[in-house]
DNA sequence: CGACTCTCCTGCTGGC
DNA sequence: TGCCAGCAGGAGAGTC
């Protein structure tokens, strides 16, 4: 499922390949999916691509005449660029021409299951309205503002990593990798966390973002770039999906619960629930 | 307001 | 071999 590393890595592929290009509306095949006005030019028809940026795991793609669509790919959203003639794949919903100096390509929105969408806005102010009310960007994000965005919530500390209104960009799988690097137990309530948790915790989630940008992102099943390749991020996983697998730490086996009603993965020896009592000399070093 | 639970969706998996 | 329940989960809506 997209998370933020995959939507960074579609953000960068689509940028070189639809930044000052002209967007044709081809089809829409289900109303349903989109957020706002449907029309052919809410939805960048005839319009040129000036930009494509990226909150959380929110895409935006503005024009140059003012109009901007967000792409929500949900859990098995993707953004596909096909070769004019190549048939869309089952589950596609609308179909853009995208005109280049020299050729054509086609952009595919496809999304089986359904939960992602295209939201229409008809300005850039009225996009940055929704987008404030998302949490700092997970990418670049400071133990301060991470401590600031969370640090009363009462809820375990995935529970808060996981609501985007908080920080935005982290989901089940990235929480998970993050919180192990930290040492952070998933369950933990936020406002007990140290100010040496918080630390590590942010570090960690700025690191694990990176490194599975770097390897393209996670690909469970159904995550593909434009091009349609996979991510090789799933061979760094420590924690998520190897659950009754051994720690690659220490050895204790991997354990699974439901945090939020989202399977959880962690090693009960490394993840500790309270914060680390401060020894002789000082807090632990992060 | 905060914290829960429910709901939307399809496709894969495991049990019988 | 075939059927079906269960599960996966992002995020908004609804409830307390």
């Amino acid at each position: 499922m997209p998370e933020l590393p995959e939507v960074e890595c579609i953000r960068r592929e689509l940028s070189r390949s639809l930044c000052g290009a002209t967007l044709r509306l081809l089809w829409l095949r289900r109303r349903d999916i989109v957020v706002g006005a449907a029309t052919p030019r809410a939805l960048l028809s005839n319009s040129r691509v000036h930009q494509i940026n990226r909150h959380g795991k929110q895409l935006a793609v503005i024009s140059d005449s003012g109009a901007v669509l967000v792409v929500r790919l949900g859990m098995t959203g993707q953004m596909l660029l096909l070769r004019a003639g190549e048939k869309p794949p089952e589950h596609s919903h609308a179909a853009w021409s995208v005109s280049y100096a020299r050729r054509r390509d086609v952009l595919v929105f496809r999304d089986p299951r359904r939960f992602g969408r295209l939201e229409t806005y008809a300005s850039a102010d009225a996009q940055n309205e929704a987008w404030n009310t998302l949490g700092p960007d997970a990418l670049t994000i400071s133990a301060a503002l991470l401590a600031e965005a969370l640090a009363s919530r009462r809820v375990p500390i995935k529970s808060a990593l996981l609501d985007q209104h908080l920080i935005a960009g982290v989901g089940n799988i990235y929480a998970d990798e993050a919180l192990f690097r930290a040492r952070v137990h998933p369950c933990a309530p936020t406002n007990t966390l140290s100010k040496a948790m918080f630390a590590r915790l942010a570090r960690a989630i700025r690191t694990v973002l990176k490194e599975s940008i770097a390897c393209g992102g996670s690909t469970l099943r159904d995550y593909r770039t434009p091009s349609n390749e996979r991510g090789q991020f799933v061979e760094h996983h420590r924690v998520y999906g190897r659950s009754g697998l051994l720690c690659l730490k220490c050895g204790t086996p991997i354990a699974a619960l439901k945090v939020s009603g989202r399977t959880t993965c962690y090693c009960p020896s490394c993840q500790t629930r309270e914060p680390t009592a401060p020894k002789r000399g000082g807090d632990a070093r992060s």
